[in-house]
DNA sequence: TTCCGTCTCGACCGAACGTTCGGTTTACTA
DNA sequence: TAGTAAACCGAACGTTCGGTCGAGACGGAA
């Protein structure tokens, strides 16, 4: 497609690691929808053609799981973080919720498209149910920290934390860098509105 | 389409109509995604085969521009009702915010795909713009009431906004009327939350 | 010079897609 | 009983899908 010199029709040695790609591909993913998007759409976001792309990646499934996985291992990383564990429930509340906003940021395209898995392969369903997991490991600090006394206990313990995670996930749907102001605002935003809305 | 007696036209056979459908349509697409639902799979949802299917609905984008156009109709009536228009306005958001709250419950399978469109098609555009002019709307009753000191002016308007709907519309990601407390109560959770979460 | 591994591409495949069409069945009216 | 129009269906339409294949083109090693 671009060739450089003395070449027929060849541009040499790209830089088309496996990651790159995964960044191409997730990007798209975002824009049009998972099942929206072919890999021809792919493939010309990357420059090459259908076949090349092939040649590089496993398949379409084999993207969306890595993906998911990049997103997830990095949310886990966070549940074993020394802050999630130790201290007041509701410390270790505020830390996850914190940390949690942070992951969205800087893998702000992973953690998007992880949020829009619906489910339909077995891929997605084990995506779903790790996500899941984290959401149970938030909704027992939810639960103990109300215990505690340091939250208020006039909510369901569940509806808390769907509509606190339900805060959170919504930054995917409207941050933008470009517009928006510093990461760091964004986070203080949106766990200070949290934390006030569910303190006693 | 659907006289009675005496006339020409007579109601035939089944009990398939438009709207009934475009009910089972969305169902499906909220479940399966409407990219990855097939008019086969929308067919088969419905008990009729695919070319029956098609002499009742005009395609499988008018049933999408359907859908939309109801939730949005419902989300624009609240607009245009009192509570919406006139007091201070910290009353009139926390109004918007009430009612917005209900017919997300009460229209949940259309809100759902309408929050879930990302503006492939001219359709879908179409009701994303709608989106937006109803998030501006909300958007300058938040500008306005920090201005009379009703909420906290230490968060851009904007941040503020989007945080109350992301939290309002996350709803639609976890809502079942069969598992979680009555409607009331998820309304007066979530916009109670919202609402001590933006006050001063 | 030969060979090999990496990378690219055009051509192609079977399956599934949304949609159309000709023709049949059904339930009602005149 | 014949006529009629809605409801229905099987079969096919042209297109696009995810994915495969074999043939080169190139740089480096031998």
């Amino acid at each position: 497609m671009k060739p450089t010199v003395g070449t027929t029709v060849a541009p040499r040695r790209a830089p088309y690691d496996p990651t790159s790609l995964l960044e191409v591909a997730v990007g798209v993913f975002n824009e049009r929808g998972y099942d929206g998007t072919s890999m021809e759409d792919l493939a010309r976001a990357a420059g090459i053609t259908k076949s090349s792309f092939y040649h590089h990646v496993d398949g379409k499934e084999a993207l969306l799981a890595a993906a998911c996985d990049r997103a997830l291992d990095a949310l886990f990383a966070v549940r074993d973080e020394e802050g999630s564990n130790a201290g007041r429930a509701i410390d270790r509340f505020v830390y996850v919720l914190r940390r949690t906003t942070q992951i969205l940021l800087t893998e702000l395209p992973y953690v998007t498209l992880l949020l829009r898995v619906r489910g339909n392969t077995a891929t997605e369903q084990a995506a779903l149910e790790r996500r899941r997991e984290f959401d149970r490991f938030t909704a027992d600090l939810v639960t103990q920290a109300m215990a505690d006394g340091d939250l208020r206990s006039d909510i369901e313990p569940g509806l808390a934390t769907r509509l606190a995670f339900g805060t959170l996930n919504s930054v995917t749907e409207w941050y933008r860098a470009a517009r928006d102001t510093s990461p760091d605002a964004v986070v203080d935003g949106a766990v200070g509105v949290i934390v006030r809305g569910l303190r006693p």
